[in-house]
DNA sequence: CTAACCCATCGACAACTATCGATGGATTGT
DNA sequence: ACAATCCATCGATAGTTGTCGATGGGTTAG
């Protein structure tokens, strides 16, 4: 991680190249990033992490001070991300993490929740 | 990952506990995900991290396509956030990633643009 | 000194977002 | 059948955000 000098001097009016930085992967990733950009959607996903087991929505709904379309417009947007997926038995919908989450995406949970 | 079964039953209008989550976690991490939400502060940030030396500002501006005020502004972000450092050399500025980066953020980094 | 350049800030505007209340479909206990 | 419960969706609204043009301060080459 040794930080190299800045170079010394520069000619007015040039501009340098940059590394090339992959634009999907800056679309991709700024997506999963904003995904998670919500102190209650995070919270929503710590929660499945660390429950391993399916969640009912209703228990969100109860445990977060947010009203009920809120709650599910977030869960809503989680599902978009492909982050969560549901399931819906008799008149309760549970929500758990995404089985077909990738590696990478799995180990950034991991690193950020952990 | 073993993901465990739903519960078997549960009655109407009861809601069980959630695990617990802590909020400051969630607060400090959203801002850290909110950073990183937008692909121009991405590119800036994989290119500072590719880089390993100082970029100056210049650089962005002529490299990504957006005015200059905007690139000025995002920059500005990653600096609230703690993401990066600047130094003034004349008339440019340098931008690199935070020396203070903590660990966590580190990893995170890797897992992310690696 | 003057002109050219770099860059942060300000004001404005459009686009997006988080939240809410209301509604209605679906399911189930009585 | 009826009432109660769960939950997704709609419409509205306030707040946030990304972008731009204009401005002005700082620095340096000529």
């Amino acid at each position: 991680m040794a930080v190299k000098e800045i170079p010394v001097v520069r000619q007015r009016g040039v501009c340098c190249g940059l590394p090339d930085v992959d634009e999907g992967w800056a679309a991709r990733t700024s997506s999963l990033m904003k995904a998670l950009a919500d102190p209650t959607r995070l919270t929503m996903v710590a929660s499945l992490w660390k429950a391993k087991t399916p969640i009912c929505i209703c228990d969100f709904t109860a445990g977060l001070s947010l009203g009920q379309p809120t709650i599910s417009h977030h869960m809503s947007k989680l599902k978009d991300a492909g982050l969560v997926e549901s399931e819906k038995r008799g008149i309760w919908t549970y929500y758990r993490l995404s089985a077909a989450l990738d590696g990478p995406t799995r180990q950034l949970l991991t690193r950020l929740i952990a």
